[in-house]
DNA sequence: TACACACTACACCGTGCAGTGTAGTTTTGC
DNA sequence: GCAAAACTACACTGCACGGTGTAGTGTGTA
């Protein structure tokens, strides 16, 4: 058959299809988050997702192509929820730092439990293992905020002359801080108290800063 | 023969011995850096470093052992440069700003040209890849901060309730960022302007939450 | 009924790599 | 000169893994 996403088929077909595909790629997102993108054999992907190993070549057709669809709906995800939080939290007239830690809040209760995002970020940023991809943006998710706080600036609410400069430091003074810590511990999970901890340092470092 | 370096031999045996180990460590780290662990072969490290593979595994025992020793090696580089670094840039007396800002240049024209610790921060941190060592203090080099911090504090140069999480805040807002400024960059390299620019940047917005 | 599609099971190939075994060479200390 | 240390060259094992080829199975669809 080789690639059956190419033509159009009976939908019955095709969702089992679909399925057995997001099966796939569900079983490789958490391998290779678990174990790097080298330590993850095929076989072991196939094993996860039930699935026979030709199945995963018939889709995907090789590793690394699976690995950037890994990828791509990781992305996806990430900036839809990104998105989520910033119009669900970040609203007018809310005070500034209650709308921050609730966005941070949001967004590890969201993206991070699942692990996705999480170790993600390290496997793709500089893993230097894995390999790159050529067409994708990462700067999608830094750009939703810093329209955001542009707004806040002109509102009065937050001063900075470097609108990308002031959303890299809100990131890695939450986020990134977050992220060391859950893959400091060795069980990947970081304990509640020291998280809230964390956000709210972290903003309200941001604040002083940058109110 | 088996470990040489178990029993203790004549100065020039030795000698001869110690010149291949660090021929070794300085392939390996070089090669684990721009690759990875798992793309590093033993093989390679052998050739770059002019050597048997059979002395190599001589020497190491295996590949892991290798790796730790890079590790500890690169961790005692690290430690040492910024304790110079802290005993000769934040001196009492000095313009707090100047002496931040001289201290991360420092930092990183000591540490990251050479690349060392600058990737290894992701190999190890958590390329999830490269084994674990056991036994090994990755809080050794904000302690020598957290120090000096507090004597800053007590001159009420700064002000903060955490020291470890001021510490951790300087941390990311200067070295965070241009660590992923440098591999973000396809070669490796930083526009001097640009490091210049994150540097300022990130000590200016520390000493806006800190002062 | 018959076809095509999605999939499985499984054997198979090539390769790269960690690690070993060994015989031989050079150097050093006595 | 001799013995041992350090090292080289090289062959070799074992294995895991990426990827392919193929024969066969079940199932919606025409």
């Amino acid at each position: 058959m080789e690639t059956p996403t190419s033509t159009w088929q009976t939908p019955a077909r095709r969702a089992q299809a679909e399925a057995k595909r997001a099966a796939i790629l569900d079983a490789a997102e958490e391998l290779f988050v678990a174990s790097g993108y080298e330590l993850t054999s095929v076989d072991a992907i196939a094993a996860r997702a039930k699935v026979s190993k030709r199945t995963v070549y018939d889709h995907f057709g090789d590793k690394q192509s699976l690995f950037w669809a890994v990828l791509g709906r990781v992305d996806e995800i990430l900036l839809a929820t990104i998105r989520t939080a910033v119009a669900a939290e970040l609203t007018d007239g809310r005070d500034l730092r209650e709308a921050l830690l609730a966005f941070v809040q949001r967004l590890t209760t969201d993206v991070l439990p699942s692990s996705t995002y999480a170790n993600f970020r390290h496997l793709v940023s500089r893993t230097s293992t894995a390999p790159k991809d050529p067409n994708r943006s990462t700067e999608a998710p830094e750009q939703v905020l810093e329209e955001r706080f542009a707004q806040l600036a002109a509102a009065g609410e937050l001063t900075f002359t470097d609108r990308r400069r002031a959303v890299q430091h809100f990131f890695v003074l939450t986020m990134s801080l977050l992220l060391d810590a859950i893959d400091q511990s060795p069980d990947g999970t970081v304990d509640p108290a020291e998280a809230r901890a964390i956000i709210t340092d972290g903003v309200d470092a941001f604040l002083r800063a940058y109110r």
